[in-house]
DNA sequence: CAAAAGCTTCCGATATGCGGAATAGATGGG
DNA sequence: CCCATCTATTCCGCATATCGGAAGCTTTTG
C-alpha cells in the first residue's frame, strides 16, 4: 500500500459501472502477476454481471491489448472464465476449487462444518465461523439458521475489522497480548462510527470477554440485534477463531443467554480437540495421501 | 477458433524435467502471472503442511530468487500468507474471500445452500451441488448429512469427469444438444475405467435420464453406493446444476426412491425459480447493492 | 446500412523479470 | 562451541517477456 499514486489522471467521468464503489484499486502497480491478480479482484468484485475486457481496461487503467493478454492467461490456468456469448468474464471454478483450501488452516472449515450445522439446528440461529486475517476478522463459513436474520458480517469470505462485534472481540480477548496491543493500536482509528471509540472503554471489554470466557453485547450497530461468540483456542490457549451466534435481542435474554454460551463453549471446545488431533503415540493425522487427484 | 484447447503448443524441449511423468505440472510456462498461479496451486496442495521456498523452487523448477519474489508479490496482494516462525508458505485468506464470490454464476451457491441444508436434514444423507466446467463436473457444495457416507466427488472443488456419476449424467442430459455431442465425443476416452465406456449405452443413459428427469442407478463405482440426481433447469429447459443425493443401495430403494426423487424435483424447481427472479414486470433481480462489503 | 465501439493481432522499444553469484541467516552435527 | 550445510535474501547485468500504439476484424448501435 501506499505510494502507488500512478499519476494517471483518470479520466473519471466515465461513470456507467456503478458496480464497484469507491476502490477501484488502481490497476496492481507495475508487475504482471499484481495486474493479473488485480484483474482477479476486479472479477470478483463483479461477479453478479461479469466484466467486460474493456470495463476491465478501463478500470484498472490497462490498455486493452495488455488486458486482453492477462486475461488470456487467466482463462487457460482456469481462474478466469469468458462467456463466449456475452463476451463477459468471470472468475473461473478452479479458483474455487483452489480456495476450497485457502484460508483453511488445519482444516479448520472442514471440521467445524458439522458443528455448525448441529449449532444452527439445535439453536436455530445463525451460527458464523470467523477467523482472524491480519486487522480484520474473517468469515469463514456461516451455517443459516430458520431465524431470518443477516448480520452485515454475513456473506463468506467477508471481513470485519477486529474490534467489532462480538466475534471480534471473542478473538481479540484471546490473543497474545503483543498482538492484542498491535491490533488495537492499528484498528483504533477504523473503528470510527462503527465500533468502540474509546479505547478505555475497548480494553474493558476485553477484560470483561478474556474473564467471562464469552462477549455477548447489544452490538448497537443493528437495534434489536445482538450477537454471542466464544473464541475457538489452540493447546496454548490463544484464539484461531471464533464461533459466532446473531440473532435478535430478545432470543439472548438472561434466560437464554446462559444456554447459548454453554452449548458455544461445548463445540468450541470440540474443535478444540480435533484441532490438536494429537495423540502423543500415534501422531498421524489425517494423512489419506497417495493418490492425490492426478 | 474454439480456443478451448487447454493443450498449449508445449515446446516441451525446456527439459530439465521432462523426464519425470506425472506429477510436477511444469513451472507454468513462462509469463510471471503463470508463475505466480502455478505457486498458488502448488501451495493449495500443500496447504496442509505449507511450502517452504525451496520446495516451491524445486517442484516447479525455479529458481529460489524467482520463488522469492513471486512470494512476495502474492503475500503483498493477500494471496498467500508466510508462517514468519516456520518459513512455511500457505495460501492467503483473501484468495479465499475471492473465490467465495468465484464460480457462483447467478449466486447459485447462496440460493442453494439453505436448500442443501434442509434437504441434507430430510433425507438424513449426503447432498451434493455440482455445475458444469467444461468437461467436468465441479461440486460446488455439499451438506453433509447424518450418514456417515463419503463420495469421492466428496470435496468442495472437486472435480469429476462429465458424465461419471449421476449429477454429472443429469446435467449431460439437460445440455443443449451441441454441447452434449462435444462433451461426449471428448470424455469418451476420459471415462475408460471409470465409467461407462460404450457410447451406446451411454446415450442410451442419457435418454433414459431426459426422459425421467432423474439419474439413478448403482454407480458401480463403489459396491454397494447409489446416488440419484436431478437437474437444475435455466428457464430454457437447460441443465445449470445438478443436485445429488450419494448414500448406500439399500437407502434408495423401489420403495424410497420414487420419494427421494420427488423431493429434489420439488427443490430443484425451487432453485430453477430463484435463478429467474423475473417477473415480466418488476424485472429487476436481487439487487440490494449500495452498500457492498466495503 | 453506416458508424461506433469493442475485440484481437502485430510488432518494435524497453522496461521487467530472470537467474548466477555472493551474503546473511538458520539448523544441525561433531 | 564452532564449523558444515542448507536455506533465505539481496544484488546486478543481460535478455526476454511485456507493453502499448496502430491497424484489422467483429459485433453492436443508431
Amino acid at each position: 500500500m501506499s505510494a502507488d499514486t500512478r499519476s494517471k489522471p483518470n479520466k473519471g467521468s466515465g461513470g456507467e459501472n456503478a458496480g464497484a464503489p469507491g476502490s477501484l484499486e488502481e490497476a496492481g502497480g507495475k508487475s504482471s502477476l499484481q495486474r493479473g491478480l488485480a484483474i482477479l479482484r476486479l472479477l470478483a468484485s463483479s461477479n453478479e454481471t461479469g466484466a467486460r475486457l474493456t470495463d476491465i481496461s478501463r478500470a484498472l487503467d490497462l490498455t486493452p491489448p495488455t488486458v486482453h493478454r492477462l486475461l488470456k492467461i487467466l482463462v487457460e490456468e482456469g481462474m478466469a472464465e469468458a462467456d463466449k456469448a456475452t463476451k463477459r468474464y468471470r472468475l473461473g471454478i478452479d479458483l474455487f476449487g483452489l480456495a476450497a483450501q485457502a484460508g483453511n488452516p488445519n482444516n479448520l472449515r472442514d471440521i467445524c462444518r458439522p458443528i455448525l450445522l448441529r449449532l444452527s439446528a439445535t439453536l436455530r440461529d445463525t451460527i458464523f465461523l470467523l477467523v482472524r486475517s491480519g486487522f480484520d476478522a474473517v468469515c469463514l463459513d456461516r451455517s443459516e439458521g430458520p431465524f431470518p436474520i443477516r448480520s452485515f458480517t454475513g456473506d463468506i469470505g467477508g471481513r470485519v475489522t477486529l474490534g467489532v462485534g462480538q466475534g471480534s472481540l471473542a478473538i481479540m480477548a484471546f490473543l497474545h497480548e503483543e498482538e492484542r496491543e498491535e491490533v488495537i493500536r492499528f484498528n483504533l482509528p477504523r473503528m470510527q462510527g462503527v465500533g468502540i471509540i474509546d479505547e478505555v472503554y475497548l480494553r474493558t471489554e476485553i477484560a470483561r470477554v478474556r474473564d467471562l470466557g464469552y462477549a455477548s453485547r447489544s452490538t448497537g450497530l443493528l437495534p434489536g440485534m445482538s450477537g454471542v461468540a466464544v473464541p475457538v483456542l489452540d493447546r496454548d490457549g490463544h484464539a484461531v477463531a471464533a464461533l459466532s451466534v446473531g440473532t435478535i435481542s430478545e432470543r439472548l435474554n438472561e434466560e437464554r443467554l446462559p444456554v447459548v454460551v454453554d452449548i458455544l463453549k461445548r463445540e468450541s471446545a470440540a474443535i478444540s480437540r480435533q484441532l490438536n488431533p494429537f495423540d502423543p503415540v500415534l501422531r498421524r493425522p489425517a494423512a489419506i495421501l497417495g493418490g492425490g487427484p492426478a
